[in-house]
DNA sequence: GAGTATACTTAACGACGTTAAGTTAGATTT
DNA sequence: AAATCTAACTTAACGTCGTTAAGTATACTC
């Protein structure tokens, strides 16, 4: 059994190594600048290797984009674990997802902005496309939800509030993303007032 | 002098063809989805005499963007004109906004979402694609402008509130785009809500 | 040592945006 | 009316892309 053992680790190392050399190319030049020759030229395999790894460009890009945004998830996990008041894990929370954004664009484009998204989507793309962004999401309905029981915020219906709330913020990123050179007021003032105005108009 | 004019309005004629193929195929396809090569054979030309028209396909395409997104500043002119209240048309104009971007989702794509942007904007491709982008913002301006002038909303800078309010209807109308399968409690409460919102924490 | 599975490569397909080098038809000139 | 020029359009090609099918060599099994 072990030679088997070996050569299934083997396996996973070319895969960790295609992961790299893809996430590094790709957190630099983007989805439509990367192409699956450039990945395997990095790695000094033929670019039909990659195939044995991955179903096409677009499982590949997905996982490296999935692997950073498990990151944001995980923050998430570690405001709610520190932060006591909801609204403050609210806060929190908004502003880490925007700078998130601001700090792997492309990764963003991909994971909320549809990036890499040719045809209708079947199926299991959207599950897979679906996954991180909503579980994203449902972090954040999960703090909403506090907000709600603690009556911090009106209470309307949660589902409501959490999809406003994430329309918010992924407002914001998606903007500062798509137009860097904009004259905005600046950025962390800009961040700061879209997620106050949102918090202050669910407390009204 | 008629010859010439004859000539110019021939090359008219084939350059609005063209435009019509492309914003045809364009509406239906998307961006990523057409080729000069289809919108070539819709029109019975060959690829190359698209380029004696336009410089690159980004051109043409914006080109029909701007075309479509001129209606919604149109709108927000009616808008304007007809509506009393500036928080009203605060409101009619967020709505517009997003049904607008419902409406045509490739060419929001496009003007709001950075599709079909390669490599670093030059200047004038920035230039172009802020352009329609901007206009619409800073109509939003206005109204936000005229709020404040009236009290209506707290009077922190006009600039970091027509920006946070862009920010809003921004995400929710890319949002939906993005994830047209997503269980949404509802779009037009969904849309109806965050307006609301956020126009609630402006006032407060 | 023969046979077989595994890992990888070479070669190719069809599509893409775009450019350079023709071609052809019409207008201008002589 | 013939020669020239010019504008509009096409053909052919380049280099790129994602992806598949067929081939090869290496390492393991028996």
């Amino acid at each position: 059994m072990t030679v088997k053992e070996r050569r299934a680790r083997e396996k996973e190392e070319l895969r960790a190594e295609i992961l790299d050399a893809a996430r590094e190319l790709f957190a630099k030049e983007g989805y439509e600048n990367v192409s699956m020759r450039k990945i395997a030229e990095k790695i000094d395999y033929s670019p039909t290797t990659i195939y044995l790894y991955f179903k096409d460009k677009d499982e590949l890009c997905r996982s490296v984009c999935d692997e950073t945004t498990a990151k944001l998830v995980k923050q998430f996990d570690g405001i709610v674990a520190t932060v006591s008041d909801p609204i403050d894990q609210l806060r929190r929370a908004g502003q880490a997802y925007v700078e998130f954004g601001l700090s792997h664009p492309n990764h963003y484009k991909v994971t909320f902005m549809g990036y890499g998204l040719t045809g209708p989507v079947d199926q299991e793309k959207l599950h897979s496309q679906a996954s991180m962004g909503a579980r994203c999401f449902m972090h954040l309905r999960t703090i909403v939800e506090k907000c709600v029981q603690q009556r911090k915020i009106r209470a309307v219906d949660v589902d409501t509030t959490s999809q406003a709330l994430w329309a918010t913020v992924h407002g914001i990123t998606s903007l500062l993303i798509t137009y860097p050179d904009f004259p905005w007021v600046g950025k962390e003032r800009l961040i700061e007032q879209v997620i106050d105005v949102m918090i202050e108009g669910l407390k009204a």
